[in-house]
DNA sequence: TTGGAATGTCAACGAAGCTGACATAAACTG
DNA sequence: CAGTTTATGTCAGCTTCGTTGACATTCCAA
């Protein structure tokens, strides 16, 4: 399958030289190096107060849809109610998340940071943005463009979904 | 410290666009989601044999480096030697990891993947790079050389120096 | 020959996934 | 109104994979 793919780079086809499995082979390593960079200080400011990164995701998102339902969030995040449960609980208990009933569906919660929870977000992703942006900075516009592209043809089309809807969601405001 | 960038941004300065804290956020989320999409075709592999990431990083970087200690391993995977040896352990009983004493210094230990384990990495690379080729493809050459970018730039520069090992000893080869 | 480095292993713990079962309240449906 | 479905929460128990600490072994090198 990937014969054919390296004869034809081989062969001279220089369009079709990022396929082959070389390349390939470093996208991978590079995605795998990269992540670990890209969550090392939140991990570091997290791990302060003995949180861990499923905490970081739930804030994250819970500051991207202020409001969202249990049921959205888990969603987004693929993880069981059981395992989100414990992580929310926790920072509920905390102060960080506040739980309202929901006022058209009284079964739903409604999940918001509160002042705490903002602060701490904002610390998070702070730390985050400034590895990010030094990269950004770094590799330039185009570079930019191309690694959000490469990045959306990466998700599963369902993940895709919601990556789309926060896009909408920051373009509307 | 944003504030400046976007105001920079807001009066026209298009080349700062990218920047902007929202389009860091649409990179973070871009990360999170393609990062799921990019490790759920080995994982479904892995879940198979009762395997986990773990055993996959481990053999994935053997078979990059043949013959590599298990120090070197540690190093680049970043875990303690605890867990690295729980997941060796058993990876060595399954006969897909062969450990042979080394020959200049009998203390270190080499990894090799036996012909069984290098079946199973085939399995497991190959779903891995239908899917970063799928989104190669998708995105077009300028955009996967701008995607390594970024993401070479987001490495922690220790990682970063593994990560151009690799690139070295595909060049030469 | 002794000190330190490389490796392996035991025990115990914690975070964060998972499944399955069950409870409750609210909403929907016939 | 009765019954079902939905949204959420929670208990129990299991697994993976990270951690620390302690300790044994092997063996290079000064």
């Amino acid at each position: 399958m990937n014969e054919r793919l390296r004869k034809r780079a081989d062969a001279g086809d220089e369009d079709l030289l990022f396929l082959t499995d070389d390349q390939i082979g470093r996208g991978i390593e590079a995605m795998f190096f990269a992540y670990r960079g890209f969550t090392a200080d939140p991990d570091r400011i997290l791990a302060k107060s003995g949180y861990g990164r499923a905490h970081h995701r739930a804030i994250h998102f819970i500051k991207r849809f202020p409001g969202t339902t249990v049921n959205n969030l888990l969603d987004i995040l693929g993880v069981t109610k059981q395992s989100l449960n414990r992580v929310l609980r926790r920072l509920i208990d905390d102060g960080l998340v506040e739980s309202r009933v929901g006022e058209q569906d009284r079964r739903q919660r409604n999940l918001f940071l509160t002042e705490k929870g903002e602060a701490f977000e904002r610390e998070l992703s702070e730390a985050q943005r400034k590895r990010v942006r030094a990269a950004y900075r770094a590799a330039g516009p185009e570079a930019v463009a191309g690694f959000r592209t490469v990045l959306e043809h990466m998700m599963d089309p369902e993940l895709r979904r919601h990556y789309e809807a926060l896009r909408r969601r920051r373009d509307e405001a």
